[in-house]
DNA sequence: CCCCGCGTTACACTTTGGTTCAATATCGAT
DNA sequence: ATCGATATTGAACCAAAGTGTAACGCGGGG
């Protein structure tokens, strides 16, 4: 029961390329092979978990600003670098930017294995949380704007008389819009409530 | 205004010590110097915020080795490393331990600089957090027993009757528990509870 | 035009939450 | 053995949350 989970290898050297996706196979990973940068970026994203595995040094974008990329582009994955040669600026850049590792050529079988389980452990962390976070949005998003305005002060603490006054309406419309909001959201405490609305991105009540 | 927070050098050099003490001074910052690692853990850890300008390569404890030490210790504090001889490796396995940079001696005044105060700005927010923490222990720790298990059951979101039933007593006995919960933690809404509770450490309910 | 989603309000009712006052029982410490 | 902290329970009571039904106005789309 190896780790699911699909690697993606992005190296400009052919030998090398073949070389990686041939190990790694042997552990059972599922693997993809990009020659550039640019190609593995025309590569619609999937929705499994995955990592990638990137060399630093490449014509065209290098590994580094593939990864502020994606960064960027809001679609992270773990990284792991694996790189012939690098300095020590670089490889900090690269951790402060989030990598998982950075290996240096040639990186011992071990040590790349490791790497690799680590960030497709990452991966899945991440994906869970991010579908979390999407599936919060989502039901959200399903709400009237009048309900979620009503959301947002009930997760704040507020009592029904007080959004109502605030909102400029009655304590008996706060209630069914309340009361609207806790069925479409699949919800039953006021708690779940609060859980959903901060993965959702809410603004969170202040202390 | 520049920022406040104090800087510890540790560095086994006597003369790149006063060096640095000086650059940071004329900074306006507050220094303490220290020859190795064993003299600064030596030291009572003070409760301003404060970050650690760190060299790696030292007789007795190296620079890592002083930073998994106030990791285990649950007292860590933003590292900045500083050094005449690393490799990859070593700023990696840094970086992974949560250092906040990793300079190459000679560093530039300005790279410098901005590593210390990134580091002293991560120290910041990290002891008002740490302080959010520990004022929510204390509070949670000045309840009794049994206070603390209704506690956990409400933050789970269940009804009164529930926690009764589940505790083998009266619905009337959990809202006395409950109502002195509040009041000793001096809180009024379900939602600060949760904060507190998770702030403290409790368990979290499940989705 | 009519239907539907949305926001609104009202009335009536049940359930839960939370407070207050009073009383009892256990246990450890002074 | 007396005191204080803890845990427990009861009764009565008020406030708030939540449910159900019914109704009205408004605006957009079929």
């Amino acid at each position: 029961m190896s780790l699911q989970g699909k690697v993606f290898v992005v190296d400009d050297e052919p030998d090398l390329r073949r070389a990686l996706e041939r190990l790694l196979r042997a552990e059972g990973l599922a693997v993809e092979c990009f020659g550039s940068a640019a190609d593995f970026l025309a590569r619609p994203p999937g929705d499994e978990p995955a990592c990638l595995l990137l060399d630093v040094a490449m014509p065209g974008l290098d590994g580094l600003a593939l990864q502020q990329r994606l960064n960027d582009l809001d679609r992270p994955l773990p990284v792991v670098f694996l790189t012939g040669q690098g300095d020590i600026p670089m490889s900090v850049q690269a951790m402060k930017a989030g990598a998982t590792d950075f290996l240096t050529k040639p990186a011992g079988r071990d040590a790349l294995l490791r790497a690799i389980r680590a960030a497709l452990e990452r991966a899945g962390r991440e994906r869970t949380e991010q579908a979390d976070r999407e599936d919060a949005r989502a039901r959200v998003a399903r709400l009237t704007p009048r309900e979620r305005e009503v959301l947002s002060h009930v997760v704040m603490g507020k009592l029904n008389k007080h959004i109502a006054a605030e909102l400029g309406t009655t304590e008996q419309t706060v209630k069914v819009h309340r009361g609207r909001v806790m069925d479409k959201l699949g919800v039953r405490s006021v708690l779940d409530l609060a859980r959903i609305a901060q993965l959702a991105g809410l603004p969170a009540p202040a202390p």
